[in-house]
DNA sequence: TCTGGGGTCCTAGGACCC
DNA sequence: TCTGGGGTCCTAGGACCC
């Protein structure tokens, strides 16, 4: 017996170029300009309106590269706002569980939803579409397959062709019509299919989606390897990756920055170190999670290889699994001493908390202070609110430096329009902040 | 002056053991 | 002359994703 209905439909949700997105729907006088967003640093494009994309921007550019062209083509440049994305992500995603019964937030702005049993998922499709669009301003393309894979390619449809208005079900077509697609598709626009797999498998005559699905699952087991073995399965309508609901808590907490300018003293690198540990700690409480291992490194620039180059790192077992904040900071600051060269413009550091375990089943260990260790929470926690409360930063350990020279260059930074009573927009030529006072 | 940050999974190969 | 073989664990590095 075959009922339709009963079929796995999985739809892939993403916003159009999320964060130039955000930027237009806040100042409304973008919108048809060519706007770019870029990474920390204002080093990267990271984000391109369709206009931006036309004039030939491409993802990852280096921005100080192309400003000059592309200023001179009337594109407009903004330093990546992630409070704002991340605030603007979380309205996207609420309109999406609402409207599935389940769902997988995949990245800041990507969700996939289990459509399975919808009479017409692709009239649900745009209504997803129609609702993400006047709640928050956005506009969100729809791929639904009966894979994740599957649901990925019909999403780059979505997107390519217009003429679907933002929505496209492959499953809905006969063979032949998706086998079409297929073929109108790159290999390395399948998901899973980097660069150097496209190398490979251009040169065994593998150039399209659809020569990918008609190739043997096993016999690309033996020339690659599982994973790909499963890229080939799921184009296939096999299932292999299955909808994640609870996001499993991080293996590996990562905190690491570029400079604002190079940092040659020992004391500035200490401090970067100790601040960027300290957020690490605080997304390690966050998932309630205690770390075992502290990795520290720093590096000069590579981009600039007549200067002399230096990259260092140290592992740091603790002495026990934890997440306190002080602790992290005192090993991180010895770990930054050690690893620091004089003669050397450090340009990037970092910090990793590794060997993570819930804390909730944490090894007690025969000699630890109880009393001091409960302090250090109480401690941490109050840390933890009044920076969530006031904003990051308002609350940190002295180590991590006041001045903070070194921090990164944020030239061109939108304000925080739906986070903070102060830079509400304002209608009329008053913000609500104002009528408030 | 100016080139991001944060993750995951898999594999190969070495160390070590019996 | 002739120099095992299999298992496990760990780590580094590759490849991918957004």
């Amino acid at each position: 017996m075959s009922c339709a209905s009963s079929e796995r439909r999985i739809a892939l949700v993403d916003v159009n170029n999320f964060y130039a997105s955000c930027e237009t729907v806040f100042n409304p006088k973008l919108a048809g300009r060519p706007l770019v967003v870029l990474s920390n640093n204002d080093g990267c494009v990271v984000s391109r309106s369709a206009e931006a994309k036309a004039l030939g921007i491409k993802m990852a550019q280096p921005w100080h590269l192309i400003r000059k062209q592309a200023e001179a083509e009337g594109c407009i440049a903004y330093s990546s706002n992630y409070t704002l994305y991340a605030d603007m992500s979380s309205r996207v995603m609420a309109i999406l569980a609402d409207m599935a019964p389940e769902h997988e937030v995949y990245s800041i702005d990507e969700s996939f939803l289990d459509l399975t049993g919808v009479r017409q998922p692709r009239e649900h499709g745009l209504a997803i579409r129609q609702r993400v669009r006047q709640w928050t301003g956005l506009t969100v393309c729809v791929g639904i397959g009966s894979t994740k894979t599957r649901a990925k390619l019909a999403n780059h449809v979505a997107k390519k062709h217009p003429e679907h208005a933002g929505a496209f079900d492959l499953e809905e077509l006969p063979a032949a019509e998706q086998e079409a697609w297929l073929q109108r598709i790159p290999v390395d626009e399948v998901w899973g299919i980097g660069p150097r797999l496209r190398e490979r498998l251009q040169a065994m005559g593998v150039r399209t989606a659809l020569d990918l699905q008609q190739c043997d699952p096993k016999a690309i087991r033996q020339q690659f390897n599982v994973v790909v073995e499963r890229v080939v399965e799921e184009l296939r309508g096999t299932p292999c990756l299955d909808l994640e609901l609870l996001a499993p808590p991080k293996q590996q907490i990562m905190c690491s920055r570029s400079f604002g300018r190079a940092i040659v003293d020992v004391a500035e690198l200490r401090e970067a170190v100790i601040s960027y540990v300290s957020r690490a700690a605080e997304k390690l409480r966050q998932q309630q999670s205690v770390a075992r291992v502290l990795h520290v490194f720093a590096h000069t620039n590579p981009f600039k290889p007549e200067q002399p180059q230096y990259n260092a790192s140290l592992n740091i077992k603790l002495p026990l699994a934890c997440d306190d904040t002080l602790m992290l900071s005192r090993y991180a600051g010895a770990a930054a001493e050690h690893i620091y060269r004089p003669g050397y413009a450090f340009k990037k550091a970092g910090t990793m908390l590794m060997e993570l375990e819930p804390k909730a089943t944490r090894q007690i260990t025969l000699f630890e202070d109880t009393d001091q260790l409960e302090r250090r929470a109480r401690l941490n926690s109050v840390l933890d609110r009044a920076n969530v409360r006031f904003g990051r930063g308002t609350l940190a350990v002295a180590g991590a430096g006041t001045d903070r020279s070194w921090r990164m260059n944020r030239g061109m930074l939108s304000p925080p329009y739906t986070t903070s009573l102060d830079h509400l927009p304002r209608v009329g030529g008053a913000s609500l902040n104002q009528r408030i006072t």
